[in-house]
DNA sequence: GCCTGTGAAGGATTTCACAGCC
DNA sequence: GGCTGTGAAATCCTTCACAGGC
């Protein structure tokens, strides 16, 4: 019943609920796949399409209630509930992230910290407490954390990733440059804006065909 | 003759540039499609085919030579060179940005940021100058950029990526939670960790049918 | 014997186009 | 008249499977 949405039709779910999220701000009620496709740069085909999975949303000759298919989305998405997350590696990146304020009005908590630095362990980061990594295993053991994110060295992420893996945790934001291995019922995501500027090079460099 | 190579090919090659790499520091000199697709979690078909468009880099019976197919990579998607970047906004986002140690390595120099506030212009992060943001279009037409990264609010991105994209900038690493628009011949890559956790969200909400 | 390169097949995703409803 | 929801068509992408070369 639920089986078989194509992965690439849930990653763009929310794209869709920011816009609406958006919309809701500027005062608008009513949408229809159109305009919302011309904000997103998406067919209107495309929207209707990939709601049909879930459901008939919208009003022929109207559009679609902003903040009722806003609702429908989160909840489709498991927005609607808060989600415990811990972060591992405490180097500059993972300073950033746990100062970033994106996740928590999203409902994103990072519930604790995991660091190798003796330096670091004990301390607080943005009101949350960072444990010895030694820890990690104990911890999650004794504290449910639903996502993990991967903020360590290339050659230690592995290993986090297995940890975390094995205590249970099936969802994981990897911000190491390298490809995880995971058990296909495990979710990773990578964050790596080098790899995304690789990739554009290849366009630019067509476009400017000589001269430096 | 190079015309129509899928976009999802161009966003691999990258990838495979970064795992060819690690191979050549653990010595390694030669990798067929088999190995480096379990490494990657690709098929070794869609490596050979992906290769495929671009030329006959292996040897039957062999494999690929490591260092010559990296090499044949970073010429393909223009990493032989360096690339020159700015940064707009110095917010907390921003400043992680720029003091990212991650680029440089790679040939991707910030030469630039832009910010409007008053207390950050005139400063120096990672050695590099701080520019009010209303010297950007004329800073832009005399100096060569390449590449734009955004890291200004939601409501302020889209102005942004106007007046890099009319100075002449065709690729832009975007990090506001928006969907920028561009003419087709700009490259964009949108970096939104908050859309990452999102998704997965999905599946652990899944895999989880009851329970806290 | 091993592994590449590649047409052809298969599968997945997007787009079309229209019946149905407001 | 405008817009959704959706089968069917079209397109895009991946995988197969094998000829050919090392």
């Amino acid at each position: 019943m639920t089986l078989e949405i194509p992965e690439v039709v849930i990653n763009r779910l929310p794209v869709y609920a920011r816009a609406l999220a958006a919309l809701a701000l500027d005062g608008e009620t009513v949408v229809s796949s159109q305009t919302l496709g011309e904000r997103l740069d998406v067919t209107p085909a495309q929207i209707r399409k990939d709601l049909s999975y879930f459901g008939r949303f919208g009003k022929q000759g109207r559009g679609y209630n902003v903040l009722g298919l806003l609702a429908k989305l989160r909840e489709i998405l498991g927005l609607d509930r808060k989600w415990r997350v811990c972060l591992v590696g405490l180097g500059r990146l993972g300073q950033a992230i746990a100062e970033y304020g994106g996740f928590e009005p999203q409902g994103f908590q990072i519930v604790a910290i995991f660091d190798s630095d003796p330096a670091s362990v004990g301390k607080l980061v943005n009101a949350v407490h960072v444990h010895d990594s030694a820890e990690l295993d104990s911890f999650l053991r004794q504290n449910p954390v639903d996502i993990g994110i991967v903020a360590v060295p290339a050659h230690a992420a592995q290993q986090v990733v297995d940890r975390l893996v094995n205590a249970g945790i099936r969802a994981i934001l990897n911000y190491a440059p390298m490809t995880p291995h995971v058990a296909r019922d495990v979710a990773v995501r990578n964050i790596d804006p080098v790899l995304a500027m690789q990739s554009m090079t290849f366009y630019i460099k067509k476009a400017e065909p000589s001269g430096k």
